[in-house]
DNA sequence: CATGAATGAGGATTCATTCAT
DNA sequence: CATGAATGAATCCTCATTCAT
């Protein structure tokens, strides 16, 4: 019968709710600052109500963005998978995905480093830390492997996949919140992709295997 | 009269020994979970003694680097204005420069960033927010320069001196944040200045002007 | 009709199943403790279908022994009524009718003294306090008379009666409660019959009127 | 110096005000509807306060009366050592000694079994509740010698010295809890010391060693 | 009558900050 | 200036109870 799973699509409809308001709170006011209470309200729910979603505001925050993350991982993957596109071009395209879904989850970054950088670790449910410790694994290694079959195929330096791989996202994670603490200071400012752009054309440049005629981009 | 200067001397010793201690704390246990008892036991002091010499838990934990923010800058400034050395030479002193901060101040780019992303500037004195800002913006022109002199001079690719900054600085920035959170998980795990060291490799390679014989570093 | 009879026993087994899954969850748990949720999920039932049987938790936690009590009296009067009993044999049955229903209705004990010991009286229907009561009060009558029946036979010292049932009462009671005191911190202990049988056998020699010269103490 | 000495008394003095407004809160409302900020009211101090001197608002129950059961514990003992006293007056005297501290600590039988009663025993700082224990076990050491001294003298009849500890504090905390239970429904009611006092006539004339011919029951 | 999601008052606890000594 | 006890607002979270379906 379709009660079932009128409730659980009922469900899933609850904790994008909730979600959509936490994220929209948190981006304005932090982590800290914004309380269950605020969150609750910008959802139109009592702040017991999320307890029966999220263990604790902890885990809702992470979980926020596992989704992202997951989104993430799944296009990444994608566009390795891809025969049909230089090794080059999927660095490129791994860098729109990661900005595509940086636009979709604002939080993305901030909570992975989040989880890192407040002694939060325990509080979070395990299971849902490893799911984003692995995802955060998976994408690093497929970015080092286009890194070294790039390198096997001659059209890159050789050098350490997931040293490149740590360059690629370390260079993203940088400028976005370096990009996002600038538009703190001056809230009018538009967001530079160029920036990120041409970062990640030093990049390719950078590792490109040769001395001979280079073209323009 | 020596007195004052005593005082002055005393004072100083003391703002450091509750910044030094702040520091440790912070490292450890997160900011949210430091509470300033924590501090002022470890800095061998009362809580109120604290709030003599910082205005308020934000303010101390901002304050801690202005010190490393302004020795950064200074070291930057005298690379850029060092004629001896060549552009390319430049940058990778700079990299040094920041690495070696990063060091010696190691909560600097927690604090960097978490200045902005939390809503804790209200508190912040308007006085230490602004030297933090100019600091910073300092810095940033300091490495435009760089590159724009490089530029004009033949060595790099014409381009925004700030852009150029901005993914220097994004790239530093996000590569120790990621090898930190790394060794969050795997704490044994040691710190890869190579990794940083080769992310500044491919950026010089990256904005190098030309197509010939190019030489190694 | 049959049907409403059909009802009315359903009725009452689902309140035996809620009341038989509350009691479990108090034992283990403690009052405070054991949530709604909790006698729901054991009872396999929904929260919400409790308070269709009970008015609250807290009438739930006294109306679960009311039926012991009952059983406690019916069966102390039955003995008060016995004429082949001897007097002190009508102790001693009392004390085992006590420690059966004692062992039915575990709770019993707790309940009656909880139900005292917390402010919790308001919330309990007036209709189930007064019952609880008059059982309690018709308990000690019985007790009261055994004793002064059997001192106007010459048995029993001369005394009065509802005193000498609240010995024997408070007697077993506190024994009871101490030695379920005792369980919890060594809970491999055996529950100790012999203890309270020697207390009532106490008590018989004690409350024995004897022709011997007794001296004041 | 004397500064020292003086915070001590004054912290003293502060445990024992906090102590003092929480008896008289647990006493009316029952430990469950008495909040902290109860406490802290009739104590004119604020919630924060007493949380630096009670970790918790379990242990600040318990600890209340620790020195309660350390006074009856005191005296017992002095009883027990007392040469000049006869067995029987032993026992008596130990009766009496459990009810002048429970007069002055009227909650110690509450504490003592609700610590056992609720599951709160967890949150309990273990040390406190092995002392708690402890003395109750001494108390219970103490009355069991008293009881095969006697036996050993040909006083009492001959029996194991704990259950006989067991039946007198078991006795005596009945009746106590019973006592107020009944008060507690009819709040006018004077305490009745006389039952307790004929509770403890009989049993001493129940274990008492008679010489004459005496049936079995 | 059953469900179980939603409510929201209520409470314990924490901790930055103040202030009398 | 140092102390550290006291403050009390702030916040997370729980859970008895209700109510729409």
């Amino acid at each position: 019968m379709g009660t079932k799973e009128r409730k659980e699509r009922e469900r899933d409809f609850r904790r994008h709710q909730i979600q959509n308001a936490a994220e929209e709170m948190f981006l304005v006011k932090g982590f800290r600052s914004t309380t269950m209470e605020d969150i609750a309200k910008k959802a139109e729910l009592s702040t017991g109500a999320i307890y029966q979603y999220f263990k604790n505001k902890d885990e809702l925050y992470a979980s926020m963005n596992l989704e992202g993350l997951q989104s993430m991982t799944d296009e990444i993957e994608a566009i390795y998978k891809d025969q049909r596109l230089s090794f080059e071009k999927k660095i490129l395209e791994i860098k729109e995905a990661m900005y595509k879904n940086f636009l979709s989850y604002p939080l993305l970054l901030r909570v992975v480093f989040h989880v890192q950088l407040e002694d939060t670790l325990a509080a979070l449910d395990r299971k849902l830390l490893n799911q984003i410790n692995e995802l955060g694994k998976k994408t690093m290694n497929l970015m080092a492997l286009v890194y070294e079959e790039g390198a096997k195929a001659g059209k890159f330096c050789k050098g350490n996949g997931l040293a490149h791989a740590d360059i690629m996202w370390g260079t993203f994670a940088g400028l976005m919140m370096w990009e996002e603490a600038k538009r703190r200071i001056n809230p009018k400012k538009d967001f530079l992709k160029s920036t990120l752009d041409r970062a990640f054309e030093i990049f390719c440049r950078g590792i490109e295997k040769d001395n001979k005629g280079r073209k323009k981009r």
